[in-house]
DNA sequence: TTCAGGATGTACT
DNA sequence: GTACATCCTGAAC
């Protein structure tokens, strides 16, 4: 039961990237508490993962805050309209994150599905339930997140940090990352996790 | 339930 | 100019 610290962060990308299923994120905004439990998670690593921004330690603008401490948030625009929320892992300089693709809501729900649709839980259809936070840029749109939060400390922050709440999850699926056609022979790396 | 197509803007070549 | 760690809609099955 305690909020994770720099350390959780500091290691390997892809034991973080497991470690975190089960774990909580908390966002706090002037609408009040949000909250969900991780279901989903990948793991990209720029020393050597093509599917990665920083690959090969590719310095820029966007890439500059994966190089940064472990524990900083990594947000980007997608597609001209979506955001990807990110953890950077392994120690500072090591171009290194765990994205977030899959949340499952424990606090503040009517908050997100106001950010997302505009209206409250029960006006929501069958299908907007079972296809709430499956997804990078839906968690984004639901959590208000944005460039703003972009190079975030989570260890420190108020506003959006994460929780080990003591709870053990069960049954671990690994397979192949969603979305990468592009990179080659790492596309089949199995560094997607889920519940 | 699956699939194709379009939205939309920024980063990088 | 091209590509993009996505999502939604509508049509077909």
């Amino acid at each position: 039961m305690a909020r994770l610290t720099r350390d959780f962060f500091d290691r390997d990308t892809v034991t973080a990237a497991r470690e975190l299923l089960g774990k909580y994120l908390l966002r706090r905004t002037e609408e009040g508490l949000m909250a969900g439990r991780i279901t989903e998670t990948e793991a990209y690593v720029g020393r050597m993962d093509k599917a990665c921004h920083a690959y090969g330690y590719k310095r820029t603008a966007r890439t500059e805050t994966l190089f940064a401490q472990p524990g900083t948030a990594y947000l980007y625009l997608i597609y001209g309209m979506y955001h990807c929320l990110n953890f950077v892992t392994e120690p500072e300089g090591q171009p290194s994150a765990v994205l977030l693709r899959g949340l499952e809501p424990a606090e503040g729900a009517e908050q997100m599905a106001r950010n997302r649709f505009g209206y409250g839980l029960f006006q929501m259809t069958a299908y907007q339930k079972k296809n709430f936070l499956n997804g990078p840029g839906k968690i984004c749109q639901a959590l208000d997140l944005t460039r703003a939060q972009n190079g975030l400390d989570l260890t420190v922050s108020q506003e959006l940090f994460l929780w080990d709440a003591g709870e053990r999850p069960d049954a671990i699926h690994t397979g192949k990352r969603i979305g990468i056609d592009y990179a080659e022979e790492a596309v089949e790396f199995p560094w997607r996790f889920w519940l």
